[in-house]
RNA sequence: CGGGGUGUGGCGCAGUCGGUAGCGCGCGGCGUUUGGGACGCUGAGGUCGGAGGUUCGAGUCCUCUCACCCCGACCA
């Protein structure tokens, strides 16, 4: 490609309002352009990149046996509603009517239709296992997209679904996607951790995320220093010490003036936090007062507190609602209270005498014990893991890591087969539901997240597997001396004749310009002639991500790049 | 959806007390220059996000509205 000809040019300024270092880069070197909010263009250079992606993903999935295939963008909203999620999911997911005024959807993800595909193709025990992807458009309306390509609302999304006889089955296949998801983020050259998950709205029975770590990344992974546990911090736990042995003591009502906090609590009766119950009160989605307990040196996590409860998700309760229960803001205490369910953590169970409120203002409760003095409704691990807590297998500190989820694999079990009647016949002729995995990795993300692990301040360094170009070829000097451009012409089409990827800028530009905008595009290997190095019959080389630079003959540059770049790809290999 | 912010030429920005819309970069032309974002001359490009209002007069004041960004809520 000629950059006289490139469609898009690059920015010396980044629009002022951006933030992440892969937002502004790609913007500056002109592979992407919003068109509206969590809407963008990919232009040349990021097609380029994404296709690459989309191709080292495609070689992965089709090494496990996937067939590759497409499913449509819109949807008959009937098929959603089959599946429960027509109602279960929110504005995300875009509803409309077309001219006949039938219900339709755009599509956020394609469970329903692999489903009905399924139960449409899959009769026999015989034609199973089985593994279909597609790389496609989805549109989810998110409340709020943010950082360029890191969080979109249209993007495009490999999705793979595996079909099992059973359960056993759906192992092998979900081992095999991390597996290949392995190889692909080594391939794109990713530092990426995998920890287990929430399902989430997929529904399902397990959920692994790949986390590339990343200070700007949305989500906080909690990782054992031992290397033996990674978890989203939605789910991660930590290990508990052992119930207190103590002997149950009589309550003892204390009077704790201003003492609206589980702080100025412990101040006050100079005790730890660990020694106070905390309460934490919630309206669910259902209506339902939700009343938390919780040891007072713990976070609720309110993942975990939807899982126990089932609620869908919560609202802090108003100081009225609290107040209706029979319950004190600032001095809540379960002991008492009517109309709501209550939940405590299992700290509170394994700790006994802790001091929680009186219900009433200025006052708490000493030697509070569920089951002595109130019923909790539910017993469940509802604590926030945070860094330095034990590492629920080994003990060793957990440390929390901000991360850029870049690919998802859920086992999700029969969950959609049974809804919509998606079976197989066995041996015996017996019908049984089909059992289903689901596998995404947002190919746009990828991009963005790999510049955010590959860049400095000059610009992008990508890494070869996916770089828009393999090298970028420049010429240096005057309009009066020709030479240098005619070498880099001459080394254009050999280079080019040897398969090689060659973003050529044959602008009449100064050296500085040109040297600056190969830094911000960030192609492996740049190579330039000037009179100076062709004084010598030399072009000089020299790699992103290196400051030194080499000077070869011009006949051996092809042999160079090609060997240079086997090196490249070689260290980015998957295995 | 809550909180905060920004909308002025392609990009970055200035515009005071309400009085004929500017600067830098980029872009076209000519010339000089030519190894890390050159210089001179010259030129094109703006209904100041939109609507309404106040005023002799609005980029500037008021009301409404739209868009985008950031934080949070939410989210695979």
């Amino acid at each position: 490609m000629r950059m006289s000809h490139l469609f898009g040019r690059t920015l010396r300024e980044a629009p002022g309002d951006v933030e992440l270092p892969s937002h502004r880069l790609m913007l500056r070197a002109a592979l992407i352009r919003p068109l509206g909010a969590g809407i963008y263009s990919l232009l040349p250079l990021g097609w380029r990149v994404v296709r690459k992606i989309e191709q080292i993903i495609r070689e992965e999935i089709d090494a496990i046996g996937g067939q590759e295939m497409l499913m449509p963008v819109v949807h008959p909203a009937d098929i959603w509603r089959e599946s429960g999620r027509y109602q279960a999911v929110g504005p995300e997911l875009t509803r409309f009517q077309d001219r006949s005024e039938r219900d339709m959807v755009l599509a956020m993800t394609h469970e329903e239709i692999v489903t009905d595909l399924a139960r449409q193709e899959i009769n026999s025990y015989r034609q199973l296992p089985m593994l279909v992807y597609h790389i496609q458009t989805k549109w989810r309306d998110e409340p709020r997209s943010r950082g360029g390509l890191i969080r979109v609302r249209e993007f495009t999304m490999k999705d793979s679904y595996s079909l099992d006889l059973d359960d056993a089955g759906l192992d092998v296949q979900y081992r095999n996607h991390w597996q290949a998801y392995e190889r692909i983020f080594r391939r794109v050259g990713l530092d990426f951790v995998v920890v287990g998950a929430d399902t989430g709205m997929m529904g399902g029975t397990a959920s692994h995320e790949f986390m590339a770590l990343s200070p700007y990344g949305e989500d906080i992974v909690l990782i054992c220093s031992n290397g033996d546990y990674a978890d989203n911090r939605e789910v991660a736990t930590f290990a508990r010490e052992a119930p207190g042995d103590e002997a149950p003591l009589p309550l003892d009502e204390v009077e704790t003036p201003n003492a609206t906090t589980i702080q100025a609590l412990a101040d006050y009766l100079d005790i730890p936090l660990s020694r106070t119950a905390k309460a934490v009160f919630y309206k669910g989605d259902s209506g339902r007062f939700v009343f938390v307990v919780i040891r007072g040196d713990l976070e609720v996590n309110e993942t975990k507190l939807r899982k126990a409860t089932g609620e869908g998700g919560f609202t802090p309760a108003s100081v009225e609602e609290i107040r209706a229960i029979g319950a004190e803001p600032g001095y809540g205490s379960p002991i008492g209270v009517r109309d709501a369910v209550i939940v405590i953590d299992e700290s509170v169970r394994d700790s006994p005498n802790l001091v929680a409120g009186a219900n009433r203002v200025g006052w708490h409760t000493r030697n509070t014990n569920p089951g002595r003095d109130y019923a909790p409704d539910i017993v469940a691990d509802i604590a926030a893991a945070e860094a330095g807590f034990p590492c629920p297998k080994c003990g060793a500190p957990l440390t929390a890591e901000r991360a850029i989820e870049v690919g998802n694999i859920f086992k999700l079990g029969t969950r959609y087969s049974k809804m919509l009647g998606a079976e197989y016949l066995d041996a015996e002729g017996m019908s049984h539901p089909i059992f289903m995995g689901s596998y995404g990795i947002g190919s746009g993300r990828v991009s963005a997240t790999v510049v955010e692990q590959h860049h400095d301040e000059r610009g992008i360094a990508w890494p070869a597997s996916v770089a828009p170009f393999d090298v970028s070829l420049l010429w240096i000097g005057g309009s009066e001396d020709t030479a240098p451009r005619e070498a880099a012409d001459a080394l254009y089409d050999e280079l080019r004749a040897a398969g090689i990827d060659v973003l050529y800028d044959d602008r009449p530009e100064r050296a500085g310009v040109k040297f600056n905008d190969a830094d911000l595009i960030g192609n492996p290997i740049r190579l330039s002639v000037s009179a100076r190095t062709l004084e010598r019959g030399e072009a000089e080389i020299k790699l992103r991500t290196e400051s030194e630079s080499v000077f070869v003959p011009l006949a051996e540059v092809v042999p160079t790049v090609q060997g240079m770049l086997a090196q490249l790809l070689l260290a980015l290999s998957g295995d």
